[in-house]
RNA sequence: GGGCGCGUAGCUCAGUUGGUUAGAGCGCCUGCUUCACACGCAGGAGGUCACAGGUUCGAGUCCUGUCGCGCCCACCA
């Protein structure tokens, strides 16, 4: 069984992606049969976009539900609607490109005929869901006839809206989108801080020969003014008030109105009121009935009514209008102002607030029953302060404008009578209209903002409107992986949707992570193009590595930095492991050890030939607990980033450093299965089962190898029993041992290399010590100490009493013989020591001499200050001793 | 305008409910190609925890203010 030097990930990852679908292993939904496809593993640039922040995502979801499988809780259910998407896609290209056809060939005529024939196979949940789903994965329009599940369930959620008098129709001031020629909801709207000016203009007072000076950022849209409004209570106005003012350039008369809308404190007091273009000149409109004038059209050029304007795109309009304005002296002043502008989160083009009849849903009685929820605690936000972000967003919403000038997406199901007018609403197309009995009816030809499909997907994707078991058995779900990007998107609305529609949660948990930023700190976007490609990172430094890297990052709350630095350090990691698997096969071929693992590897307990278990067996197994106790804990509480920082350190510093370089000397060649090395290899199995939900890939590749295939055992170690603590492994005198053994060795090489002496040079040296158990410890780790550090520990040895080559610990002292030569360093040493020490004793003597500190501090601490006292006390007599020593 | 968050080693960040000498990775310095691993081993340097107050026996951690930075929401012409 001979490994290579180095892990190369490429060779196994797909392998084993392929095998966990064949075997049907990962499931969200882990009692049934349905594939889970959210392993992190490239994904294709072919059928449709990815990048970094999806994966960070997939890591957690995945990272989640490998630790809840093995653990065996098979309740958890979590959701994640694209990346479902996105992680198949991932798989098909994989499996395709393994089949000898590239990703750019593949296309999505053979990437659909794919993910169908994996939907016969395993009928699985999250490929229906997939399907569902078409508008937010970009699919095209026929996928819905291909399966209608959803399109049914939005269209019943619509019909049912519309029945409780939820939604309605209506003419609205809008976000509009020239380039996209669709209206916009509000959150897709992006409001930019922009340098720009305030003209003032004059307005000639209608009987007098006074004029009105109105300032605005936007002079194009004077063209449709039909008022100007003054503050009521403005007293420069109070003689206006009933006037009327000459609309320069068009030359019409309009109303002088009254209304609060004019800010007395802001510009000239006084504003124009174009009702067709501004929501709050709309809004004053209504109140004055003010006519409106649509001088801007849905491609952003002037209309017939902006008179010679006519055709000029808007920002040359403005252009225009100024130049007149100022040629005809109308123009007061303009000033430099920076105003907030909006844009189309997509195209980022200005967006133009115009008039147009759109689809509205009613919020507020929808946003009622999901405040509630989250305030009785039904639902929790992780980290908690999201919560905050959740209600005042929920306080104060508005009404959400469904519909959309597109194509993509599910029409509204609402026709038109070409007779009567009437809106028929309806689950399935009319004959006739319901009120006149015409049968000319029209589909509204919008269709419906993503996120109204979306909003359903918690219950949609388990067969609502039926009644279906899936439905039963998995709502509501226990826990929602998400960006805080899409709260308000798609979080709040799930669960509005999920109480309107099924009464309960969608949810109990939502776990919300950070963004995925770049080694500039830039948010990872696919418009800003700073993506990490997934495809290259994944192939330069492994999938488990990629992985390793972002879960390490992930701490509640932050967002993620990643980089080819952390990615080349997780590499070492995996590499590590990988290494670690090598020693211990090539040592099981040479002591002719078969594969092996415990038969109940929970029960396992350190054995040991003649009834003796050596010391580093019980630390490894006690340490094993103590991690396994913090991995299970914080994982429970979504602390990815010190769950990966346990193992990485229990695992590199502890188990590889010190328990394996002790192991190497204990096992001998021919020796056949012994008790060393059954200790040995279950607890390595036991730390790879820590280490998979990590690093699935790699632990899986080793674990295979190492567990016979004869044996009795789980098919993957994905589900195998993930590590508890463990009273078994816990009772353990050899802890104390090996710190020892630890401080022994450290104290030698420490000793060495501050002396500047040649390792390869041979030393004797002298333990000082009045615990017997360190001198045992010195005895029995004789040779390990001996290859470790170069030193001979003799305790007849000697040495000169001026050598002052000490090391000294709270239980004992180390001397070395050394040149006198190498002593200078030594000392230099000693003198900081001796000062630290002296500032901790005066310290920790002043707190002890401290009456209210006594009194009000917890016994424990003064307890613990105590034997801190006395410790330094001991090592400062050391210490001087040696000074003492060194300079006689 | 409202809300949220951040400021800890050269860099990127951890730091559970306030408790002793504040951690990690990368980078840096020194020494090692020792038969698992140079994607390695051993040792080391480096921090007034943004600043100023306050609460406390005790503050990186709690409170107030200041400065700097970021994000979200909002119809101020």
């Amino acid at each position: 069984m001979q490994l290579e030097k180095v892990y190369e990930p490429q060779r196994f990852e797909p392998h084993w992606a392929q095998w966990w679908i064949d075997a049907g292993i990962f499931h969200a939904d882990v009692k049934s049969d349905a594939p889970v496809f959210s392993l992190v593993i490239p994904p294709p640039n072919v059928t449709g976009s990815l990048h970094i922040g999806h994966m960070l995502e997939h890591s957690l979801i995945d990272c989640t539900v490998r630790w809840h499988r093995m653990r065996g809780d098979n309740t958890l259910w979590l959701p994640g609607t694209d990346h479902a998407g996105i992680s198949t896609e991932m798989m098909v290209v994989r499996q395709l490109a393994s089949e000898g056809t590239s990703r750019n060939e593949i296309g999505r005529e053979k990437f659909i005929e794919r993910v169908w024939k994996w939907k016969e196979q395993y009928g699985g949940t999250i490929i229906r869901q997939m399907i569902r789903m078409g508008t937010s994965c970009d699919w095209s329009r026929e996928r819905f006839t291909m399966d209608s599940g959803l399109s049914r369930a939005v269209r019943e959620v619509f019909v049912r809206l519309w029945e409780k008098g939820l939604i309605y129709r209506g003419e609205y001031m809008v976000n509009w989108c020239p380039r996209c020629q669709t209206v916009l909801s509000d959150l897709e709207v992006k409001h930019e801080e922009t340098a720009g000016h305030l003209w003032h203009i004059r307005y000639p007072v209608v009987g007098t020969d006074r004029y009105l000076v109105v300032a605005t950022t936007r002079p194009e849209t004077m063209l449709g003014d039909t008022a100007v409004a003054i503050n009521p209570r403005d007293a420069r106005y109070f003689e206006l008030h009933g006037k009327t003012v000459m609309l320069p350039l068009m030359d019409r008369e309009i109303p002088i109105i009254l209304d609060e809308l004019a800010d007395p404190k802001f510009g000239t007091g006084a504003v124009k009121v174009t009702p067709a273009h501004d929501p709050n000149d709309f809004e004053a409109g209504k109140r004055h009935d003010l006519p409106k004038i649509k001088v801007i059209d849905e491609n952003a050029r002037m209309t017939a009514e902006a008179g010679r304007y006519a055709g000029l795109d808007r920002f040359e309009a403005r252009k225009q209008v100024v130049a007149d304005l100022e040629q005809r002296g109308l123009i007061e002043k303009i000033e430099d102002y920076t105003l907030s502008v909006g844009r189309c989160e997509r195209t980022k083009d200005i967006v133009e607030p115009l008039i147009s009849t759109q689809w509205f849903v009613k919020t507020k009685p929808l946003a009622e029953k999901a405040i509630e929820v989250v305030e009785s605690g039904k639902i929790g936000f992780i980290p908690e302060n999201w919560t905050k972000v959740y209600y005042e967003w929920m306080y104060n919403i508005r009404d959400w404008c469904i519909s959309r000038q597109l194509w993509w997406g599910h029409r509204i199901p609402a026709w038109h009578c070409q007779d009567c007018s009437k809106i028929n609403v309806a689950r399935e197309e009319p004959r006739n209209c319901c009120q006149c009995g015409s049968a000319r009816l029209v589909q509204d030809t919008d269709v419906l903002d993503t996120w109204f499909s979306s909003q359903l997907w918690p219950f949609s994707t388990l067969g609502w409107p039926d009644d279906t078991e899936d439905l039963r058995k998995f709502y509501p779900t226990s826990l929602l992986i998400t960006g805080f990007d899409i709260l308000f998107f798609w979080v709040a609305r799930m669960i509005m949707a999920g109480m309107e529609f099924m009464g309960e949660v969608p949810f109990h948990q939502v776990y919300i992570h950070g963004l995925v930023r770049d080694a500039e700190r830039q948010k990872m976007s696919k418009t800003k193009g700073n993506t990490i490609d997934p495809l290259v990172v994944t192939e330069k430094y492994g999938t488990d590595a990629v992985r390793l890297a972002l879960l390490m990052g992930a701490a509640p709350g932050t967002d993620i930095v990643l980089s080819e630095e952390r990615m080349e350090s997780t590499r070492a990691f995996a590499n590590k492991i990988w290494n670690a698997a090598r020693l211990i096969f090539m040592n099981m071929e040479r002591s002719g050890v078969q594969p092996w693992v415990p038969e109940d590897l929970q029960a396992y307990r350190p054995e040991g030939d003649e009834g003796h278990v050596r010391d580093e067996d019980r630390w490894i197994f006690s340490r094993l607990s103590e991690v396994a106790e913090f991995v299970n804990l914080a994982i429970g509480q979504f602390r990815y980033h010190e769950v990966a920082q346990e193992l990485w350190h229990f695992f590199w510093h502890e188990f590889c450093d010190w328990y394996l370089e002790i192991k190497k000397a204990q096992l001998k060649p021919e020796s056949g299965m012994t008790a060393d090395w059954r200790n040995l290899l279950a607890a390595f199995e036991a730390a790879l089962r820590l280490l998979h939900p990590v690093m699935p890939f790699l632990t899986e590749e080793i674990w295979q190898r190492l567990a016979p295939a004869t044996q009795a055992r789980p098919k993957s170690i994905a589900l195998a029993s993930y590590p508890k603590q463990s009273d078994a492994w816990k009772t353990s005198p050899g802890q104390l041992k090996i710190r020892y053994l630890q401080n022994i060795m450290s104290s030698a090489r420490t000793l060495r290399t501050e002396m500047k002496l040649d390792p390869k040079v041979k030393l004797t040296g002298v333990l000082y010590s009045q615990r017997p158990e360190l001198h045992d410890a010195a005895k029995y780790y004789e040779g390990i100490i001996q290859t470790g550090t170069n030193v001979t520990l003799d305790p007849s040895y000697d040495p000169a009493p001026q050598s002052g080559a000490v090391i000294s610990w709270p239980e004992g002292d180390i001397e070395l013989n050394v040149p006198q030569s190498n002593l200078a360093e030594q000392r230099k040493r000693l003198e900081k020591e001796r000062e630290q020490l002296e500032k901790n004793i005066a310290n920790s003597t002043r707190q002890l001499g401290d009456e209210t500190f006594l009194s009000r501090a917890p016994a424990h601490v003064v307890e613990s200050i105590k034997t801190k006292l006395v410790d330094y006390e001991t090592q400062l007599a050391k210490v001087r001793k040696a000074l003492n020593g060194s300079s006689s």
